[in-house]
DNA sequence: TGAACTCCAGACATGGCGTCTGTATCTTGG
DNA sequence: CCAAGATACAGACGCCATGTCTGGAGTTCA
């Protein structure tokens, strides 16, 4: 039974959520943002970070400009959506139903959730008839 | 950046699976069905991932027995609830909202499954008003 | 009592992942 | 055009989670 490698690690999944609100950003930026304390050596770091997650296609890098700039290049509802099915596939098959019914069941949903819920199906009947 | 540890490890959910459909089992009848091919030497293997599961109150262990009987002391969807809730708390601050409707948009759901998602969400109404 | 099985404590090994070092490359001020 | 400072990049290191294994003590039954 080996290990499975992470989809995003923790390290890369903070740098994506400081992108997720900087738009853009350079290493330096990130580095301040994350390690506010941090010696220079995390530039590094986060450098390193950066060129994994670029690897994982999750960020895009702009090697025009200097120092580069990096943005996002999947949005988090993408990576809710990958990590949803991962959960699927070691609980349940692969199922998505079972998960719905955990988080409505589970979840203290208010009535404005429900609604807004409600509102969501709605929308698929009419898509898709 | 420290690393976390897992919840519930991929080979401690392999035993888990096992016991879910087996209601109970000895630690030879699950290495058995987890490693066909295996050495004796897996036995260990599995009697240790029993030790962390029932350390982590995964697994009852039942003493009186010999050899000692194993069943499941959790839920398959206490654990989808707690996958679920981590991946919130990592991706959307702990919102159990946002994991909705990406299932709902993302998944492909049937008529069925639409209609039976609102009998849940009615029943949810009734309940509590 | 002895053979065969089980339990258990501890050690080991692999590899993921966060971090760091050293060097090449680029940019800018003088 | 040169020196100085910043950035990029390759490679390596080290910790620790996790799957696996070893050795010996405990248990059952003929």
């Amino acid at each position: 039974m080996a290990r499975t490698p992470q989809d995003v690690t923790d390290a890369e999944l903070a740098v994506l959520q400081v992108l997720w609100e900087s738009q853009t950003a350079t290493v330096r930026e990130l580095t301040e943002r994350l390690y506010p304390e941090g010696t220079t050596a995390l530039n590094a770091t986060v450098q390193k970070l950066l060129e994994r997650l670029e690897a994982k296609k999750c960020v895009k890098r702009n090697r025009k400009t200097w120092p580069h700039q990096f943005s996002a290049a999947i949005a988090r509802e993408i990576l809710i959506a990958r990590q949803l099915q991962t959960t699927a596939d070691k609980l349940c098959q692969g199922e998505i139903h079972p998960l719905l019914t955990t988080l409505v069941k589970a979840s203290g949903l208010t009535t404005e959730d429900r609604k807004s819920l409600r509102g969501l199906l709605d929308e698929l009947d009419r898509e898709k008839k």
